[in-house]
DNA sequence: ACTACATTCAACCAATTAGTTGAATGAAAT
DNA sequence: ATTTCATTCAACTAATTGGTTGAATGTAGT
């Protein structure tokens, strides 16, 4: 399948997963390897009711599978949606790339105005 | 600035922006040059006040920026927050550059369970 | 001044989301 | 068999989202 053949549903499910800071957050932790759904509510102030739900959306955008391991049902992380998003950008590339600084300056614009 | 003292909602609008297939072919439609409302609606099945919402989200994460052109307010990509999108997902690079192939995989397995 | 047209505002609606609490399930350990 | 612990389900809430309609605003043309 081509990129642009892949079901648009999915890479807005991917984006709506990375929406949410806590669900990147997430995502940071499992970059440093599997971890159950207590370790993965331990830096936030969330019951795991919430940490569960949040592991069930990072689940249906495909980032993250879970497994067994005695009681536990430890995630871990699948960064195949992230290519596609990163393919999907990509195709914006010379928008930013070929007006040199641009990134910079957003990063300032924001620091300054604070909003945009 | 460095990029991960960016405001964290900064980040998040612009992926909850791009969450939206709308917006994406908004966006799309806009890397061909500036469009008013008008322009950008045509393609689809909603009202003006519609897509001046989708429009007004767009703003706020920045990726868009209006002008005045008589009676128009011509809508013009700003890619920046793309690139700032595009550098978090590129700090997991490594998680499907090493596993080659897994973005084929992905878009295979989507293709035949269609369904994450 | 009047009219026409592009866009936005305000009020509303239905669906979704992020969170809670409390009960249920499942696997391990005693 | 019971208890313990990790996780999930169900029901509920408040806030947000994506859409509508109809009125308001702003600019241009006659």
């Amino acid at each position: 399948m081509k990129l642009d053949e892949m079901p648009t549903d999915q890479l807005s499910r991917t984006f709506a997963a990375l929406a949410d800071p806590t669900r990147r957050a997430m995502l940071a932790r499992l970059a440093a390897g599997e971890a159950t759904v207590g370790q993965l509510a331990e830096p936030f102030a969330l019951t795991f009711a919430a940490i569960s739900k949040h592991l069930a959306v990072l689940e249906a955008a495909g980032l993250v599978s879970r497994g067994r391991d005695a009681k536990y049902r430890p995630a871990r992380l699948d960064a195949a949606p992230l290519a596609a998003a990163s393919v999907w950008i990509g195709d914006y590339e010379q928008f930013w790339k070929d007006s040199l600084g641009a990134l910079d300056s957003y990063l300032t614009r924001l620091q300054q105005g604070e909003r945009s």
